[in-house]
DNA sequence: GCGCTTCCGGTAAGCGCTTTCGCTACCGTA
DNA sequence: TACGGTAGCGAAAGCGCTTACCGGAAGCGC
């Protein structure tokens, strides 16, 4: 026997739905579907029987047959990082209100990683595609998944990137570059001169835009942006140690550090308390994204905001429209949050 | 036209794999999911072709056909929470190592929100299930849940719960009590005897277990645990605060207080701060959970580690395997992480 | 009253897979 | 040589839905 009796099986159909309403499949999937060719007393009639029998229909039944999907696929580097915890967030809450659901992958920071997981969604069979976590300065470096998510989209599939402007598709832009300068202006304007950077991987182009504001900042106040050390490292909170620790070495003047990140900016923070450096007494410490647990370091830091979250939810309200002739860019805000890192030079 | 000509087709079907290798459908079927009945020369040559045509099953019409699915539907409270996802960060890994996708769902701790979003998981026919976040003193508060998740087994669902030691499943349970245990002990070994616990919303059983393993230790140092105050709120960082601000206003002489999980004593920390009250200099504070930014608060804040991301994989893993005849359950260990917000009391 | 369009609704052909069932060798045994 | 047993494979029936296509019934102008 290879099905259940019907007394046992679980979930109506949508056979049972119709035949409860006393028209045929079409009319029922049609009434359900909104389409019109059904009179608006049928249609009501069909809705309401659904309603009563608990109906949902089965996704693979209808993805299968060539209807729409309603999963939407997140790439993100790693959901435990709280940058994208909170994007996902996002993302997982506007998907909900409009029934949508989420099926979310790690990427861990690997190229070719992404490539794969995209090819996966792709096979899924989902709706949509939203792609967070910054690009790289070096479009060859995504041309794998770049290549992967134009084939979906020719497939009328959705996507939507955070960041990454290369891509050919919709975007949502962080204003990382405004966000920058504010940070930067912010501690020019309390006096400082000697300041240093603590950046993430040279080619995610997340680092080049926070740098690039930076050093135009630098430049508007009458400096040489060249004089500006930058040391790099990787984008998290050991990063942000080791790349504090080279600071403190190499560059003994500095009397602000400007971390790319807030978990870089944790690490540099870890690090000078441990050499016993005051913040910001003998040196003021920034970062950027301002994720939930920046206001309960030690000190309460000095970032620069992104609306993780809401860009997160814009993202997928994005990719719920239709495609457009031409990609669209929604730029968020940003907004400068001063606490306790920053005071102006000894 | 209702479909595309065969040459735009993107994606290689199992026809044509099964063309190609110059086999029956069946036959390449079985050949792919390993099962037997296929000689292992013809069975290696359908494998061969598939790699060579870059074929990835439908998963759908394999869903669609009573096949296995790979999906693993993930409910948790709020994904943005780093509780959650640390945990969340453990079953997508160990996902991602099976082959699988996972769904998640936010519930916004609200149980029917989370019958809802169990019944949108079934409908999805995911393979399996994992619960995270609290269950509730009074089963009958889960009742739909527990009902809609039972159905799912009935079907042939996997679940597994992580804690929720009520539900009728395989579950990891966190050791709550012991680490709660651990914490207190750690307070009254440094000597301190008016202590406060700030809890969550009672009806939680998570509270309530560390509450009582509190209380455990409390009587085994030979003391009431009667006359331990407890402060009821939010289990939130906000929640943390306000109920700080009770404890301080109401017991005045309080030497140290235990938050039931880290964000809430994050919230503690920024109360006291902003009170004038040092830590732990006039006042010890405990968390639970070790989330990633413990160490980073003012004070590093001393807590009961659980192994999240850790729980969140062995989860997954649990239900991958068969479902055994009784539910098995997986404890967890538990570390106490003593850092700087504890000291014996002045 | 006729043929025309319009609107509704039904019929049936799939979507891409899994699985039951049955057929055809081919083996060993008597 | 005849026969039951078994292993390997194919044919075909769905899984639950969407949608192209078609047919009938009104509604319309002439």
């Amino acid at each position: 026997m290879r099905r259940e009796p019907a007394a046992v099986r679980s979930q109506p159909r949508l056979v049972d739905v119709a035949g409860r309403a006393g028209v045929s499949m079409a009319t029922a999937s049609r009434a359900l579907a909104s389409r019109d060719g059904v009179s608006e007393l049928v249609a009501a009639r069909v809705r309401d029987v659904a309603a009563e029998l608990g109906y949902v229909a089965n996704p693979h039944a209808r993805t299968l047959a060539g209807g729409t999907t309603s999963v939407a696929g997140l790439l993100v580097y790693e959901i435990g990082d709280p940058y994208f915890s909170e994007i996902a967030s996002g993302v997982v809450g506007a998907a909900a209100e409009h029934g949508w659901s989420v099926q979310i992958s790690h990427t861990e920071r690997d190229s070719s990683a992404e490539a794969a997981q995209v090819r996966v969604m792709r096979a899924h069979r989902v709706g949509a595609i939203v792609v967070a976590g910054s690009g790289y300065v070096d479009p060859a470096m995504e041309a794998e998944v770049a290549r992967e998510l134009d084939d979906f989209q020719v497939g009328g599939g959705r996507v939507v990137v955070i960041g990454r402007h290369h891509l050919r598709c919709d975007a949502v832009l962080p204003d990382n570059i405004g966000a920058a300068e504010s940070v930067a202006a912010h501690l020019l304007g309390l006096g400082h001169r000697r300041m240093a950077v603590v950046a993430g991987p040279s080619h995610l182009s997340t680092v080049a835009d926070r740098l690039g504001g930076i050093r135009a900042a630098v430049s508007a106040h009458g400096l040489d942006p060249e004089g500006l050390p930058v040391v790099y490292a990787p984008f998290t909170r050991e990063g942000g140690r080791s790349a504090a620790g080279q600071v403190l070495d190499r560059h003994p003047g500095t009397t602000a550090i400007l971390a790319l990140n807030d978990a870089m900016a944790t690490g540099v923070l870890s690090l000078l308390r441990e050499r016993g450096v005051a913040v910001p007494h003998d040196v003021s410490v920034t970062g950027f994204d301002d994720i939930q647990v920046a206001q309960d370091l030690a000190p309460a830091l000095t970032t620069a905001r992104l609306p993780m979250s809401e860009m997160g939810a814009t993202a997928f309200e994005l990719a719920l429209r239709p495609r457009a002739a031409r990609p669209r860019r929604k730029p968020t805000g940003h907004g400068l949050i001063v606490r306790d890192s920053t005071a102006p030079p000894r």
